[in-house]
DNA sequence: ACAAACGGGACCACCCGTTACT
DNA sequence: AGTAACGGGTGGTCCCGTTTGT
């Protein structure tokens, strides 16, 4: 059916400018200029508005990166080498964009006060799915409960920032940084 | 004198609008009216534009942060101490704005090309000197040069992503697991 | 079909309103507002902005005037007759609006510099279409192909110039002076 | 004294960018700008607002084309190379604007309606002044009252009317033409 | 005679959402 | 499923005039 597929190349090139131009600087005009989909499709698609097409973007790009998380822990030996892999991802993700993606949740949320925002929401249940999916891959390593926990939102926090430093340095350096310091942080709680 | 007094509102109030609601989400109305300085002097104190009013609160926002940088290690007797108290008051400040506000240069860096902007270069440059601060701070308190320029960049990242975590999840904790994190990662350096 | 009246309105609109208070005299919020035009029409029908509405005006403008030029030739026995009549109803038309009409290109070339302006070249345009159509109509009523190249211009000058003076002299006099001069003019030239 | 100084400097720069781009199209800004002169000398040497600096530049552009008149008169033998001489001179200020010139009290005029504006009512008097210079002129070279009086209008229309078609068409021609038509006007009338 | 800040308002461009009409 | 027009409202920029200090 080509309606989703209409509906699918516009998020995700919502997901491209949000993270490039951030989302009140993001048209519907120049979205639907780049997806090359026709102006009809906005209120057809997304009938409630930008706010509704932000959410789509934010899930979008959500899912990707928990796919990513996922993907990478069960390609890998151990709980470093996973972490190690996702950073590494990351990095390169930012470079093919020339430095002007950044999180796709982060972008949208920055603008947003979260409390009350659907699109503070949406930002807030991605970041939670993201440590538990890390935190999975980390038990799934053998890294133990209570400790799972709690490192899990630090490499988030780790991958978070170093994307802000990445992308304003022009240099992936930041992200291998971090890098390497979350892999030996991993390496040293999982024997 | 009351001369400058217009155009330094104007820029403060920047500063605490661009973090919540980002550069492109905040117009010169609202900012005039939050700052309650009348509507001629934009064009008056800001011939540059908006992009001129982005640069100064750039610049302001990445002072305060370099000056309590500065005076964190100033007054703590250990590395480990002046990270725990910069962390500290960056989560101090996020509680205060009832988490709306985040890091005053990447609200508004993550809605720029960098390459092409004088707000990304702007950003970049506020980056730098927070790093070259943060490195000068751990050279003083005893960590030695290589290491310390490693460490620096780190630091800031870590603090940096976890002030878009406890924006999104409404809690301090990210900010002060970072810190934890942090302080540790120095203490173990320094001795 | 309802369908391009917006637009044409907005234009016939704007083609008075040039010619009275001149094209940056003449805001779009008078413009919709005399032409009774939705404010939301402005950038759907004029995309270019206000400058394709000025280019609009000055070729709706140079229509009028070549439609009228070529009515005036087929209409009449002898090409002094045929230049009577033309200069004759534009006094009419100068009249009517209570000297407060010019030629509708001139209004707008006078603001323009024309050859870094692409209502410069579409008023360049109109005088040229004029030229040419007098120099068609002579040439039909029996004045040579050499003198009526020449005639033309010079017919069209006289125009020009006699609508200036009529309208800041706010009598009809200068067109019937200069009506006299061009009619006695071809005719001592077509025999 | 350098009080005058300035106020002329700001009326001949006004001149030329109102020839340029209109009365509404000139800004106080630019005019300061490119007359090198103090903000403050607008409120102070213009009271009246911009409106008393348009008069005054109407009244400075009249005078000297009334001035180039008189001059071209009194310099000539006859009237016909009297009249051939104006309408050099202008051809000559035409190009060496590069075709941005027109007539200072027309450009000017064509944004007002004239009876109920001071501008338009400037730039009357200014019409009516060149005609009777004119007139004064041909009488003096011998043309007879009451066909030197119905010549000069016609006159000053040939003149005005070319110089928007030179401005339009970029040539010096169709002055050259016009000025052609003039002389011999003239001379058939003078002998 | 000039300088700097104020002050409101208008300008044009563009935005997002909706409604009719294919 | 998509197009084209409508519709009001806001965006940032800049304008013109005034006031306040030299």
């Amino acid at each position: 059916m080509a309606e989703t597929e209409t509906r699918q190349r516009m998020i995700e090139t919502a997901v491209r400018l949000f993270q490039r131009d951030g989302y009140h600087g993001t048209s519907w005009r120049r979205l639907v200029q780049e997806a090359g989909t026709p102006w009809g499709s906005i209120h057809h698609h997304f009938p409630g508005g930008k706010e509704e097409l932000g959410v789509a973007a934010v899930e979008t790009g959500s899912d990707a990166v928990a796919a990513l998380i996922g993907h990478c822990f069960e390609a890998s030996d151990s709980a470093a080498d996973a972490v190690s892999r996702w950073f590494e991802v990351s990095a390169e993700l930012m470079v093919a964009s020339g430095f002007t993606s950044a999180c796709p949740v982060a972008s949208v949320a920055m603008e947003m006060v979260p409390q009350s925002n659907v699109l503070g929401a949406a930002s807030r249940r991605a970041l939670e799915r993201w440590e538990a999916a890390v935190a999975d891959g980390l038990e799934a390593s053998g890294v133990r409960p209570p400790r799972s926990r709690e490192l899990a939102p630090l490499l988030v926090v780790l991958l978070e920032g170093s994307l802000v430093s990445a992308r304003l340095h022009e240099t992936r350096e930041p992200i291998a940084a971090a890098a390497a310091h979350a892999a030996e942080l991993v390496r040293s709680e999982a024997r």
